[in-house]
Formats: C-alpha cells, sequence, structure tokens
DNA sequence: CGGAATGTAACTTATGGAGTTACATGATAC
DNA sequence: GTATCATGTAACTCCATAAGTTACATTCCG
C-alpha cells in the first residue's frame, strides 16, 4: 500500500516554522522534506482555511504558524487536512445483501470504527507544543542516535502502550 | 486510498465453506463475493499454506475448511494472508536525519504502532466460529435491517467501544 | 481420453499519492 | 511603475498497488 505522509510532512514544516521568527518559504520548507514547494503549498492550504497557519504573498512572504503551538493539537491538523484515510483494509462491500457479508462487516467493522476512534483519541492528546519540546530534548539530549535515555516524554499520555515489534509492514 | 479488501473477502468465502457439506469452487465462490475466481484462488493460497483451508483439484474440486472453526482466529486469517499492510498513513522517511522529522516521527508512530498492535489484538479475539454465530443471528432474528437487538454479540469482548461516527472516510 | 477443477505467471485496468510544469495573482523592493 | 519574489491552483505526468483478466500447465475424476 502507498502510505499517505502528508499528516507527517505537514508537523515536519509547522516544527520549522514554529521555529523560524519570518515567514518560510514554501521553497524552503520543500527542500527540507525533500519535496516540492507545490506539494508543500496544497498541502498547507487546508491548514491555512482552518486557520492554523497563515501566508504571505510577494517579498519576505512565505509561512506562519497562526496560533499558539499549545492550542493547537495533532487532531486539528489531522481534520485540516481533510481526514484523511486511516486503513488500508476497508469493507469489500458496505451494504452487502448477503447476511455471511453482513456478519462479517458488523465485526470487522467494530474494530477498525475502534481503531480510527483511537487514532483520533491519541492525535488530541498531542499538541504541537509537545512535538517542539520533543525536538528540544532531542537537541540537547543526544536522542537521535538510540539515545533513549527517557522514553516516552510526556506525549500520548495514555502511557507507551506495549507497542508492536515490527515496522517492516 | 484504495483500500485492501482481502480480509473481507477471505473471511466470508471461509464461512460460506464452513457452511457448504462439499468442497466448494472458486468459480462459486467468486460469484458470491462479486469477483474473480483468479482473485479467489489466489487470495486463499494464503490460508492453503496455513493449513487453515485445503484444495482439492479435478472433479469435484474445490475448497473447504481445514480446522474447526473455533480454532482459526481472525489474527490467523490476517497473518495468513501475508499480514497486509494496516494503516494509510506512515512516516515519510523511516530514518530521517532532522531532529524534527525524528521528534514527529517519534510521536506519530507510538501512536501507529499502538493502533496496529490494537487491531492484531483484536483480530486474536474472534474467532470464526463467532463469525459464523453471529450470521445465524442474522438468518434467524432478522438482523439484516438495521434490527440491532442484542447488539455487540460475544463479538471483540473488549466492550463495544465508544466507536466513531463517521464512516465515509 | 476428456472435462472439471486448481496453480500461477503475466498482463491489463483503475485509483490515488506524489512530483512537476505552467501560469495567474498579489506584495514588496527599487 | 516595473521587476522580483512569493503564493494559489489547475493540469498534467509518474509510479505503486489492488484488483480484474487471460492464458496455460497441472491434476484428478469418471
Amino acid at each position: 500500500m502507498k502510505r499517505d505522509s502528508r499528516l507527517s510532512i505537514v508537523l515536519h514544516t509547522l516544527l520549522h516554522m514554529a521555529d523560524a521568527e519570518a515567514p518560510v518559504t514554501s521553497e524552503l520548507l520543500a527542500a527540507r522534506m525533500g519535496t516540492h514547494p507545490v506539494f508543500v503549498r496544497r498541502t498547507l492550504a487546508g491548514l491555512r482555511r482552518a486557520g492554523i497557519v497563515k501566508s504571505e504573498k510577494g517579498h519576505g512572504g512565505g509561512w506562519r504558524v497562526a496560533r499558539a503551538l499549545e492550542g493547537i493539537t495533532l487532531a486539528d491538523v489531522y481534520e485540516a487536512l481533510g481526514e484523511p484515510t486511516i486503513l488500508a483494509m476497508g469493507h469489500r462491500t458496505e451494504s452487502p445483501g448477503c447476511v455471511v457479508e453482513q456478519a462479517v462487516n458488523h465485526a470487522t467493522g467494530a474494530l477498525f470504527s475502534a481503531l480510527e476512534e483511537g487514532l483520533r483519541q491519541g492525535l488530541r492528546e498531542i499538541t504541537l507544543a509537545d512535538l517542539a519540546r520533543e525536538t528540544r530534548g532531542r537537541l540537547t539530549r543526544g536522542v537521535g542516535k538510540r539515545g533513549e535515555g527517557q522514553e516516552g516524554r510526556k506525549i500520548g499520555k495514555r502511557g507507551a502502550r506495549p507497542v508492536g515489534r515490527r515496522s517492516t509492514s
């Protein structure tokens, strides 16, 4: 499956913006992200509509974060992106006539919904300020390289779950 | 996003197989699913390797469930399919040099991993026998049409979570 | 043998994320 | 006022992948 990385990108750009005094151009952001300026603008457009960022044209223009980082949760960002699809799996037919398929949909659907709600919940519990803190922590301590001194941070208050091993999926 | 419906399909076929006395042909299964026989065979191939189903060639051949439904969890099926991608979202770079991106990956990665583990856990708690029961229930009661008499069933013992509203994502 | 089934490779189609080009619009510098 | 720099967007291309399809070998039963 081709995974959507817009959330990832957008968070990255937001933190870079927050770190700068002056507006940051999409060109510079794109360079940092290893992507294309147009993709950045396109993706940030939703955030602008949501009032999370502001953009300015012309000389000295670019992108700035519009509100305090404390007041922006990842859920806000996710919504501003248009709530992209979370799960790569889904039902074959949404309203099947076959009773068997209804039963399957019912069971897996409950699971899928729980997962989606879980993600939304998790996103609601993290603010951009948390991420900025995490970033600063990585800069001072040397957590860039598997340092893992104080895992967890304040992020995702539900307590660093067991969490699976693999990531090659 | 283009969603993978193999799990959905496979569960559906398994229940149909379990319901029949004789082996069921991929052609018939495909007809029931509104898909192509080759797709069915291809998809069931993994389950055969995992010993969940058996196939027989030639006259009177077809597919049968190889073990008792009680002993087959949805997690078994999921694994037999090759553990398809669960999430439609992901990191842009897996091992970024940028500290900001590391922080983002760290935070969202924890969430994503928790979700994946959540799904696996959920799948582990449902057996094909549960689904068969659910199907029978739908046949006797009229739950096909928003009957909703006794929601929940035994499925997903964790108790029918709050669960989000929308499904149009 | 002949027909009915699976087993698979290989090709096609459809979809959607991302990259890119092109150009209009607006703001600032000079 | 014009040149320059930025965003805003439409309209492509490119690519990966789920699914559909064709083709053919293989195997089994009658």
